[in-house]
DNA sequence: AAATATATACGACTCTTGTCGTAATAGCAA
DNA sequence: TTGCTATTACGACAAGAGTCGTATATATTT
């Protein structure tokens, strides 16, 4: 199989383009350069490049195309997350969690949406 | 402050460390090489510049040096983790948690694990 | 049709990572 | 002391990421 392992330039395009598709590299570069002073040209490239990688995919759109990402959000994100838990965390998944409900940075609303998730995971398999 | 972003190989290298503390070159070595086919004087290299960045410190032993991990497990991981939920995660740590409960790949004795440090939780603020 | 603006294509360059070969050094053994 | 071996030091290299300048092509406007 592939290997779909976008770095971090790269998400930043499929984070914005995972919510609403499909987008103009004039569209991307507009969402990105909010963040991050980044000439136009660089955006350009790193949206080509991951078409010829099969990250993106693309469509004539009069003089420009319509950029379309390759892989659903949840496949990209557990291929990372496997990843980062092996190298990270050693492999313990747990660990990454207790790490989370231990971070000062994680702000109050995550850890109660966190804690809402496990309690209807509760729920649904008692 | 620092950044302290390791990278997978560096990565390699502390977490061997972060479970016994101090070892040699050769005794970090004989660890990664049971799960990577990597030369001798290529973990050298790695661990000489990861003293020079700070990552590490050592102290001559012998003929050889004794390195110790400059910073501590939980600071840089959650560092780690943090950088990670904002690029792959578009800053939601709630959706890492699904993804990681939703995921095929975490094993069962994993989710255990992980509902128990939840409850855990829930039974010192309720 | 010509000029202008907009988008793409392409190539170049820098930095970092990971890799290793080879040289130098230091301790031990004969 | 001389030679052997283990360890470090150093330099070089390929691959990839990210960056941008400039050239080409395409569409729109006058």
């Amino acid at each position: 199989m592939e290997k779909i392992a976008p770095t971090a330039a790269e998400l930043d395009i499929l984070n914005i383009l995972w919510k609403k598709e499909p987008l103009t590299v004039k569209e991307i570069h507009e969402h990105i350069c909010k963040t991050k002073d980044v000439g136009y040209t660089t955006t350009l490239k790193i949206m080509q490049k991951m078409n010829t990688k099969g990250l993106l995919r693309r469509e004539p759109n009069g003089k420009s195309h319509l950029y379309f990402s390759n892989y659903a959000k949840e496949e990209t994100r557990g291929r990372l997350l496997d990843r980062f838990i092996d190298s990270a965390f050693a492999g313990s998944a747990s660990s990454l969690v207790m790490q989370l409900l231990g971070n000062k940075t994680t702000s109050k609303e995550e850890l109660n949406e966190i804690k809402q998730i496990i309690e209807q995971m509760e729920n649904k398999q008692p």
